[in-house]
DNA sequence: AAAGAAATTAAACAATCGTATAAATCTGCT
DNA sequence: AGCAGATTTATACGATTGTTTAATTTCTTT
């Protein structure tokens, strides 16, 4: 009663797609199987063949659509290492964490791809065109790698150091070099030790 | 002829833990099976599960050992980010890349338990104890997650930005980057210690 | 050269993987 | 009610996983 085309339930497809989201985020691409992601959304392994074809349709139905930075944009980038320090800082409250997700599932040589292109498409360049000054694909994709290293060191990994801190002082601290590299001018100074140029 | 004790042979057994090694750096930990990793070695499989007891003994006799930053920290703190820009900058030249391995290997939980400990006292602390300032640790642990999500985004990942770009200017943008963390001051002078939020 | 220990291999174990097929259940329509 | 199509399930396939056992080769020593 509720869909169109061909011969599927949207319903049952988003519980297996938010299941896969859940499963590939704990346990990665191939830490987890099939019928744990079945289980989970209720529904009989059979279904995921009929509704995503495969396992990798699967993870490229669930994972790269959700990889953007939309809510981070909205706002000054004045202030963008303040919100982006803030969401690291939140417990994946919704079912689904992004970043987590990309560090667990990055391991696999079966994903980067799909990443790869998900990222440069939804996440770097919308960043780098926010950014002013010069090689801001470079710098974009550089917030992105701190934003990245520091999800999977502090929660992956769970470094002692970065997961018990002071929540305020990490939080800070994050912020602060995630801005450094949003302001170039900021940036550009502290550099200047070697041969650091501005290559103007 | 070679060696001690129990019954095995040390020359097969470096066969294996460098196969090892290489593979789980290329394919991570659920990625790889124990006969590729043999085949690599040129024995049967059966002698890992000889002489490592199971695939976790395995890899935890091959790649936590292999987390150190000994050779990173021989020099002045001074140019620390400009030493350890340059080794990221390099190819795995040699059979292994800890970097590599680290960002392939943590999406497993099997693995984390082992790599935060090796981490912690193999990397993080020696580098904090070469820190001034205060919450060397946690700077420490910054350090890293620069340098692991660097190696993430650029080598496993891919990402354009970070891969083609010029790499004398990547380089020096990584090593600037580290070397502001490392640098209090120069941090500091950017962060604040309680209020960086609202400035550019 | 024969014997015994050490080292390696071949073979098979049960379990799980992704995937495919056919049967069964559910749903809406006349 | 009863049929038709949509949706889900049960079942099984071949392949591969980590691991184990027993047989075999290799080496050292007498």
């Amino acid at each position: 009663m509720d869909d169109q085309a061909t011969a599927v339930s949207v319903r049952t497809a988003d519980a297996i797609l938010q299941a896969a989201r859940t499963q590939f985020t704990h346990f990665g691409y191939d830490g987890i199987g099939l019928r744990a992601i079945a289980d989970l959304a209720g529904v009989n392994v059979a279904l995921i063949g009929r509704y995503f074809g495969s396992k990798e349709g699967l993870f490229l139905a669930a994972v790269p659509p959700r990889l953007d930075i939309r809510a981070l944009l909205a706002g000054p980038m004045s202030t963008f290492g303040t919100r982006a320090a803030a969401i690291m800082d939140m417990k994946s409250a919704r079912g689904f964490d992004p970043m987590m997700a990309l560090v667990r599932v990055a391991a696999s040589p079966d994903c980067a791809p799909a990443l790869r292109t998900a990222l440069d498409e939804q996440v770097i360049s919308p960043l780098a065109m926010r950014l002013d000054g010069d090689h801001t694909q470079l710098r974009a994709g550089m917030v992105m790698s701190v934003m990245a290293g520091y999800e999977m060191m502090a929660r992956t990994i769970g470094i002692d150091a970065l997961r018990d801190a002071a929540g305020e002082q990490r939080r800070l601290w994050l912020a602060a070099l995630i801005q450094q590299i949003v302001d170039e001018d900021t940036f550009d100074k502290g550099a200047g030790t070697e041969d650091i140029r501005g290559e103007h």
